[in-house]
DNA sequence: TTGTAGGCGTTATCAT
DNA sequence: ATGATAACGCCTACAA
């Protein structure tokens, strides 16, 4: 049987109060007794029930994070972020894998805060308007990641995709590249990572290309995908000299199909991706690619939510955090 | 204001105890008073405050996950199974990251037992037995993922390393190869993959290959120690035929040091991996490795937390699931 | 079938 | 400084 605050008051001779102080140094308490209850608290190895405490407390120290695929290799980083953040302030985290399905978003965002969490970080590939009605009617605070969502009153945190993305295409211009290839997530405007699409556009105009609509295809975030894209563009013949993938493992399914159809990467096409995940170093060749802070991300994100809910206010309510290009082996000057 | 059960009872003119009972359906109730409070339920949205209710059932519907790193490809896989299983069954999952660090494991152990969950699966990297005789006396269940613990009491789940090291050793002795490396996650007898060298051991036993200490060493499941054992291999000389990591990862470590120095992968070295994460086929060349069934490991441990937690008895317990050898593009006969 | 009341393990507000 | 006691929201004998 487990041993209650009754226990431990018993045996000390005291009141549950005097215990409860101690136990919280709530209020002084004289130190002969306070002696006395730690070391039969000790003894006993009397733990105080979090849940009995909760329900006083109306807090459950509980934040839950809800991800669209804890296996996903960009996904994983972030958790540590906010998994070792939360720890620190206290909080533990419960985990969600919604698939990026939109019900079971909803499902989860409500069996959440029905479960007391206090706040919620939300992670989804699309953020379907829908979705972000529900989230400003619910009471229970949340933050998204990797989203800029400027325009709404959710806080979030992320990196400037669009300007990432814009000088990602800078980059490959000025090494060269005209005919660019943009293998985007998805169609939908609400989808992460519609705004690479607007920098790579911003870029090419800017440097008077014309946009082949050709070379701009749909990934879903899938390697297999990407895969088959650049399987079409050879075969119809319209391999570009650089491919600006989404995702780092899109470009990899991208540099994979080149290599196994006799292509050289970089030295025929030039192939970069986004995020730089730990694969995009350890693949071969290496990914040049836009480095974001993924584990701060994650950090950053369960402050804001305990910001939130304690009621502190935010310095913004979207936090945009640096990134970087990093050059590495799979781009180069033609 | 959140609303509770009694605000349910008095909107209904009914006693709390009959809002309970059609919650709960624990106790027939007439069919209009369930019709009326149903639709009160239904109006005010409701919902039982799970902590309340944890607190008088004593049961949290939470269970804990321990493992050394949420980043880790091969741990990603795993916790999709766990989370999938375990909201089929309505658990939620609380997730711990331990770095693998000793202390951490023992904090979060308690910390977690002190949480009231139910049940916790623990994976770990090395599993001391100042640990094992931990675990033995909680009272809260504990499963291990990976980890053949036949000696032990504590359940475990698993493939049959040793046997999987077995058959590796043979294949590659099979296609030609006498010289082959071992890369070795840890010296420790209690760390994870110990078992692979005994495996390693005894096919080469059998086969009269004396064993060459040399070729053995350490990587700590660190893709960059792979390397540089392998560097080291170059350097003094002695690079083996074939090269068996226990680890996709550090499979991965070694085969980057070979291209980087103008070996080619398989030609001239064969190098074998083990768990078959995703990666190992995404990884050019693609990695002949042991496939685990990783996502089932991780749906098969929580199974048997939740059958423990209902004190249901386990067939085994230890369960051992089937591997495979995969053979790809990283190894050939010579 | 329905209601009353006690209890789950704490914290917090009163008195004392 | 310490101790009763009332919450917190829910479940469950026991009574009616």
């Amino acid at each position: 049987m487990k041993v209650t605050i009754k226990d431990v008051a018993k045996r000390a001779g005291v009141s549950i109060s005097t215990v409860s102080r101690v136990i919280n140094s709530s209020k002084p308490v004289s130190s002969e007794i306070h002696q006395k209850v730690s070391s039969i608290i000790e003894e006993t190895g009397y733990v105080p029930n979090p849940i009995a405490r909760s329900l006083v407390m109306k807090k459950s120290r509980l934040i839950g994070v809800l991800v669209p695929d804890v296996s996903n290799f960009f996904i994983g980083e972030i958790l540590n972020g906010i998994e070792e953040i939360g720890k620190m302030y206290n909080y533990d985290i419960i985990l969600c894998n919604t698939y990026g399905d939109l019900e079971e978003e909803i499902k989860y965002l409500n069996l959440l805060s029905a479960k007391q969490v206090e706040g919620i970080v939300f992670m989804t590939w699309k953020l379907q308007e829908k979705l972000v009605n529900y989230i400003s009617k619910m009471e229970t605070p949340v933050v998204l990641i990797n989203r800029n969502s400027k325009d709404l009153d959710i806080p979030s945190v992320s990196i400037d995709n669009f300007k990432a993305a814009y000088e990602m295409t800078n980059y490959l211009i000025e090494n060269g590249h005209e005919k660019i290839a943009l293998i985007r997530n998805t169609v939908d405007k609400d989808a992460f990572g519609f705004d690479l699409y607007r920098g790579y556009e911003k870029a090419l105009k800017e440097h008077k290309i014309p946009i082949d609509e050709r070379l701009i295809r749909y990934g879903y975030f899938e390697l297999k995908k990407s895969y088959e894209i650049t399987k079409d563009f050879i075969d119809e013949n319209i391999l570009p000299t650089a491919i600006f993938a989404s995702s780092d493992v899109m470009a990899i399914g991208a540099i994979n199909c080149l290599l196994d159809h006799g292509y050289k990467v970089p030295d025929e096409v030039s192939v970069v991706g986004f995020n730089d995940i730990n694969l995009a170093s350890i693949y071969r060749p290496n990914l040049t690619t836009i480095h974001q802070p993924i584990y701060d991300i994650g950090a950053v994100a369960i402050r804001m939510i305990i910001k939130k809910i304690n009621k502190e206010p935010l310095e913004s309510n979207v936090s945009i955090l640096p990134h970087m290009l990093i050059e590495r082996a799979s781009s180069k000057r033609i």
